[in-house]
DNA sequence: ACTTGACCTTCCCATTACTGGAAGCTCCAT
DNA sequence: ATGGAGCTTCCAGTAATGGGAAGGTCAAGT
């Protein structure tokens, strides 16, 4: 398979594959004659556990690390659910903070008649700490 | 008023401040002689309001147009509010990513044992799509 | 045989919002 | 006068791509 198909069928831009490549979270393709990177169903399947990986939220670190594991036959399942679940730890961070974010905003915009007059108490509070 | 102490009072560092002006974000400061940057009361709330502004996650951009908002008495409130709702919706659209994330990844964790042996779900839900 | 167009290659730059570090100047206190 | 804190500029790097140029390759159509 040339890099074209390997996209459509893994889910990833071929920049992306390229760009992985580079950075060495995948091992380099072999190559046909014309210089064509060639992947083998083996290489789509690594391509396709990356994609997951990341459309869960994963940083390419940590599918690094997750590649490794996956990798090694005798790995204690304790490593990878510890993985994950710092990961979710770090979701859980974040979506407190954007839920933080938008309960101010959200008391704000309430406030703010939002018609002709200037008189905006976003920018008010935005101007003046509380 | 030096760099330092409009840092320490706003809250973002030199480093920080220093950007803010090199994409013009901010006027370029006046200079003492010896070429050091000299801040009044009215940068500091500027710096000030970016900070919020920015703590509130609104992007560098949308700061930009907040700060021209807020700078233009006669503006009309209804496009502030319109700019922050159209942030807070942004804010759900990530908050929602997140939490499908977690949501996936908690069922996982919750099928794996998470002990001595190799076996583990969540690599095997990653290696095959479900 | 030739050409077109779809792929492929590498390379470099841009993005977002900073952060780190080096080399060197200034100011203030001891 | 010497030391250290704080200031200056400039360069480079981060995460994870995306865009686009310049050029090679391949299969199909004329």
């Amino acid at each position: 398979m040339k890099i074209g198909q390997v996209s459509d069928k893994s889910g990833l831009p071929t920049k992306t594959i390229r760009y992985y490549e580079s950075i060495g979270l995948i091992a380099p393709a072999g190559r046909t004659a014309a210089g064509y990177r060639a992947y083998d169903k083996n290489d789509l399947e690594t391509l396709k556990f990356i994609q997951r990986a990341r459309s869960l939220g994963f940083s390419i670190q940590e599918v690094s690390a997750l590649l490794m594991l996956w990798n090694d036959r005798n790995r204690a399942s304790a490593q990878v659910k510890e993985l994950a679940k710092r990961h979710v730890e770090e979701i859980d961070r974040k979506v407190a903070e954007l839920q933080s974010m938008k309960e101010t905003l959200s008391t704000l915009i309430d406030k703010c008649h939002g018609d002709d007059r200037p008189n905006c108490p976003i920018l008010n509070d935005l101007a003046n700490a509380r």
